[in-house]
DNA sequence: CTTCTGATTAGAACAATTATAATACTATTT
DNA sequence: AAATAGTATTATAATTGTTCTAATCAGAAG
């Protein structure tokens, strides 16, 4: 518990971030639930156990995590923002039956737009699928 | 004109859509403007044109025309959705300076995902990229 | 203790989308 | 031509995710 705690903290302070009590909730939450939620399945898991809790805090946190590179955005589902804090390069699934967003495993991607005369700078890139799940699927 | 309406005509009938004018007329500025419009793009550029169109009608007539697989949807901006009459396999670069989003060419990627061993179904999928692009980089 | 800075908050404001119900249009039947 | 049925369009209200603003709070520095 202190021992996670102090986990937590250390990783706020890696990315340059003040470790208030909301953001190592915030940070705890994106950790233990990789599900890719949005603010507001955020803030409904995280306000009973911080009863003073505001939704603008919620977005204020992830907007900072973004900006320090320490969560991605995802913009798979139209009109809400999902926040993920796996960093490493991967694609998502959209199940449109169980509605679960999963991780998927991509290669050979990051080559591919500048191999083909690209000559942009790239910040980001995003590989989103959608359909039927596995689990759904059989 | 004439030759064009026809065409157009055809094509909403290819795909099993009663061709109303408004239909009509909002399929002709997706082939005519390659820009990925959002829904006010789209209501702001017809409606001194046809000055009863309703906003609705553009939501309703871009539902229908993704449902009967005439576009398809992009969900690369934050809160709001954004449509495109291209319908083959291609991938999109969102410029953070200029703003535009523009087409990128990609290959090998259809393959990847079941390549590693993903048993979904795949209905659809999509490859965003965000950065500087070619025009502003330089 | 006072001041300063940054973090958090509540609530208003905003913007995209969806839902609802009324109206208009089109084609068909009488 | 008139009546009908079915679809398309419309205005409006409602909902939802997000952003803005100004007030409050907490901790550090002087
Ligand atoms: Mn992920
Ligand atoms: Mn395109
Ligand atoms: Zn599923
Ligand atoms: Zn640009």
């Amino acid at each position: 518990m202190i021992d996670n705690n102090v986990n937590l903290v250390s990783k706020l302070k890696e990315f340059s971030i003040k470790p208030s009590i909301q953001r190592i909730e915030i940070l705890e939450y994106l950790m233990d639930n990789r599900i890719h939620p949005n603010v507001e399945t955020i803030y409904s898991n995280l306000v009973d156990k911080m009863p003073t809790l505001s939704k603008a805090t919620v977005y204020n946190t992830l907007d900072l995590f973004a900006k320090k590179g320490l969560t991605n955005r995802l913009y798979i589902e139209p009109n809400e923002v999902r926040y993920d804090i796996r960093k490493d390069a991967h694609g998502h699934f959209k199940c449109e039956k169980c509605k679960k967003i999963e991780d998927v495993e991509i290669y050979n991607i990051e080559t591919d737009i500048s191999k083909n005369g690209y000559n942009g700078i790239i910040h980001a890139e995003e590989i989103n699928y959608r359909g039927i799940c596995e689990a759904c699927a059989k």
